[in-house]
DNA sequence: TCTGGGGTCCTCGGGCGG
DNA sequence: TCTGCCGCCCGAGGACCC
């Protein structure tokens, strides 16, 4: 979501030059606060922020109206009242907001295949291929703008360039509810003059050791040897800014991005000492871990626990399983050892848990666990099974008491500790 | 002023095997 | 058999994005 408050915003004319480029760049103005006013009469024209009201909440999106005042979002939502005391607090309604985005997804769609959602309210689409159908890019963009407000009542920014960075750039200059069209052969002259921070992957840390050698614009970049960026930023991050200054940005639109990772934290409304009270908080996020593993048919292979401490400071523990798993049981189990090794000085502010290194679930069958109260009951069955008859003799009808698809049974029983239905069942 | 929650990517250091 | 080198993997932390 773009964080600017509009001002020095930047759009292109009617029949603007658009030779050379093929890639847009589509921004949901100000998503969360828009959809509100949208769906709220009552708050449009109004500071809004879109936050908990709760004292840790920080600005998940606010209206231009509260950008004004420097609301930001980020930014704590104390702080924000204290900048627009008069902007109102409304609560997220995600499940709308997800709605929105897949009608305005679908939009893009239908003007080509070649999307690549990057966020709820952004996206790349390359048009190269829609020419003959839809038009030049620039006719494209313009298209899509008025289809987008006509079927959603939602505003939006589009850049139009050469490439992803160019084009992203170029949206976010042209905010709110504009369209900047940069031709490839413009794309120099669009770049020199802006702010380092302006590049993709330059955020405060990367700007201040750029800044602090005098670093401060794009053509400044174009001035430095590139073993000065290596030097200053590392390799990786030296040869991308390297490129990104010049406008070289060959990444294609890619349709099939997969999660590479899922995780749930959470930060307590007061830090937490107590130590029953930590572990069952790991317990219920690692079986929301285990959860959307199972909705997604993946499994981890690697489970991972974030503990931030009262004074912010942060640690992360990881560990290999021996074995994948989707199964929040085990997770948990995964996340309690790391946590039991963690020396604890303070009090707990947030703890989280993640999966990563994620696999297709074995061999495997749709995720037939879809909510956590069928799990557990299966779970108890489980256990009430082995304990009765041993693990060998557990089967699917001694386990639900009723017939359901899914594939064979294991030609052995599980691993003790590692036992549950992705594993047991499949 | 007091810092969310969801992620990705990169760097660095240590262990390990060839 | 020992040592050094190299590549790879793993774990931890940090920066960044929305």
């Amino acid at each position: 979501m773009g964080r600017g408050d509009g001002s020095g915003r930047l759009v292109s004319p009617e029949g603007a030059d658009d030779a050379g480029t093929g890639i847009l760049h589509v921004d949901m103005d100000a998503f969360y606060a828009s959809v509100e006013q949208l769906d709220d009469p009552s708050l449009r024209g109004k500071a809004i922020i879109i936050g908990a009201p709760d004292g840790r909440s920080v600005v998940s999106s606010a209206s231009y109206e509260a950008r004004r005042f420097g609301v930001r979002s980020a930014m704590p939502v104390g702080q924000a009242l204290r900048l627009c005391p008069h902007a109102i607090v409304v609560q997220p309604h995600f499940d709308r907001y997800l709605a929105l985005s897949a009608a305005v997804m679908g939009i893009f769609r239908e003007i080509t295949p070649l999307v690549e959602p990057l966020s709820i309210d952004e996206a790349f689409l390359d048009v190269r291929g829609a020419r003959r159908l839809w038009g030049s890019p620039g006719e494209i963009a313009r298209m899509l703008r008025a289809r987008v407000v006509e079927e959603t009542g939602l505003t939006c920014s589009v850049g139009v360039a050469a490439t992803k960075h160019v084009a992203k750039m170029a949206s976010t200059i042209s905010k709110p509810d504009g369209l900047l069209i940069v031709a490839e052969r413009d794309t120099d002259a669009f770049l020199r003059p802006r702010p380092v921070r302006a590049l993709w992957g330059v955020g405060p840390k990367t700007a201040e050791a750029l800044e602090g050698r005098g670093i401060r614009t794009v053509a400044d970049v174009l001035d430095t040897p590139r073993t000065v960026l290596d030097r200053v930023l590392g390799g990786a991050m030296g040869e991308r800014l390297w490129q990104l200054s010049r406008g070289i940005d060959p990444r294609p639109i890619d349709t099939q991005r997969v999660e590479k990772s899922v995780g749930h934290e959470e930060t307590f409304l007061e830090d937490i000492s107590d130590d029953a009270i930590l572990r069952a908080e790991l317990r219920r996020l690692a079986d929301r871990v285990g959860a959307r593993l199972r909705a997604g048919e993946w499994e981890s292979a690697t489970i991972a626990i974030k503990v931030r401490f009262a004074d912010f400071t942060t640690i992360t523990r990881s560990q290999t399983l021996t074995e994948p798993t989707a199964v929040g049981q085990r997770i948990g189990d995964a996340a309690h050892e790391l946590f039991g090794a963690i020396e604890r000085r303070l009090p707990v502010r947030l703890i989280g848990v993640r999966a990563e290194r994620l696999r297709p679930a074995g061999g495997a069958a749709p995720a037939l666990w879809d909510d956590d109260e069928e799990w557990r009951r299966v779970e108890d069955a489980l256990d009430g099974a082995a304990a009765k008859f041993g693990r060998g003799a557990i089967t699917r009808a001694t386990l639900l008491g009723r017939g359901r698809a899914g594939g064979a049974l294991p030609s052995k029983p599980p691993a003790p500790g590692t036992a549950g239905p992705t594993q047991a069942l499949n």
